[in-house]
DNA sequence: AATCTAATGCAACAATATTGCATTTGCAAA
DNA sequence: TTTGCAAATGCAATATTGTTGCATTAGATT
C-alpha cells in the first residue's frame, strides 16, 4: 500500500482521492507549503474549501503542522515526529528566506537552551529564522 | 510633550492624529496587536488604509515589530530595544495563548542557546510559545 | 502665509478564509 | 454484494485581510 494511503489508515482517516492528492504533495515537496502553493502542486482538481478543511483535519490529527512565516501566508509542512492528535512537538526550527519565500525544516536544530519564564504553560515552540538562504545568498 | 509625539519626532515622522492614536494603543496594550485588535482600541476613526500604511511605516522605522502568530494573524507590537530602521533585533520570545488569543511579550528571556546549521544567512530570529497563559490557565 | 512633500481618503480589487446546506461517497455491517 | 449511515465534498454566499492607483488634504519648513 502506498504511503499515503498508510497515513491516512493510521490516523483513521476515510481514504479519498482528495486526502491522497494533497498528501502526496507533502510527501514530494519536503518545505512548508502554503494553500495555494499545494493547490499548483496537486494532479487532480477539487473545491479550495475542500482544501481548507482537508488541511485543518490532517493539522487535527496530528498530520501535518501548521507555520506561520514572517510574511503572514500560513503554511504546512508534514510532521516527521508522528505527533500526537492536537498536540505538536516541534521542537524543530523553520527558516524563511525572504527573497524566495521558501520555509526549510531544520530538524537537527537544538533548541534546549530556551528558558522561559514560569507562569505560562507551553504545549509547544515554534522558532522561525528570518534571512537567505544558500541559493538566493549567492545572486 | 507627549511620549507618542516624541517616538514620532525622533524617526522624523510628521505628526498627525492618526499616527498619534495608533501609537498611544501601542503604548497603552503591551500585548501584540493585530490591526483589528488596533482598530478597535482607536478613540479616532480613520481609513483602514491608513491604518496598513501607517502601521508599515512604523515598522520599516523601527518602532514597531511584525509577528507572526500561529494562528495565522500578524500581529505588532512596539519595540523596546530601540530597533535600528529595517533591521529588528528582537531577540526576546512571544507567547501566544490559544484560548484567548493575546500574544505576550516575555522581554527577559535568553535564546542565545540556539545554535544552526551553516548554509543559511540569519537576520533575525522569531520564537513563538504556544500553549495557556496563567489566567486561561485557571478557567 | 506660501509651498512642497508626505499623509490620508476613496475606489476598486485581490487573496484568503469561513459557514450553512445539499449532495455524494467511503466503508462497515447486514 | 447490497444497504445504510456518517463523513467528506461541492456550491453559494459572505467575511476578513490586505494591496494599488490616484486625487485630495494636511504637516512642517521657509
Amino acid at each position: 500500500m502506498e504511503q499515503a494511503k498508510k497515513i491516512l489508515k493510521s490516523h483513521n482517516l476515510k481514504i479519498t482521492p482528495t486526502r491522497i492528492a494533497i498528501l502526496n504533495v507533502f510527501l514530494t515537496e519536503k518545505n512548508a507549503l502554503s494553500a495555494s502553493q499545494i493547490k499548483k502542486n496537486l494532479i487532480i482538481e477539487f473545491d479550495r474549501i475542500t482544501l481548507y478543511r482537508t488541511l485543518l483535519t490532517f493539522e487535527t490529527k496530528g498530520i501535518i503542522h501548521k507555520i506561520s512565516s514572517p510574511d503572514g501566508i500560513v503554511r504546512y509542512a508534514i510532521c516527521t515526529d508522528n505527533c500526537p492528535a492536537e498536540q505538536h512537538n516541534e521542537k524543530h526550527l523553520h527558516f524563511y528566506c525572504y527573497k524566495c519565500g521558501k520555509i526549510y525544516c531544520e530538524e537537527d536544530t537544538d533548541i534546549s537552551g530556551i528558558q522561559i519564564k514560569s507562569g505560562f504553560y507551553i504545549e509547544s515552540i515554534q522558532i522561525i529564522a528570518e534571512g537567505l538562504c544558500k541559493d538566493c545568498y549567492k545572486n
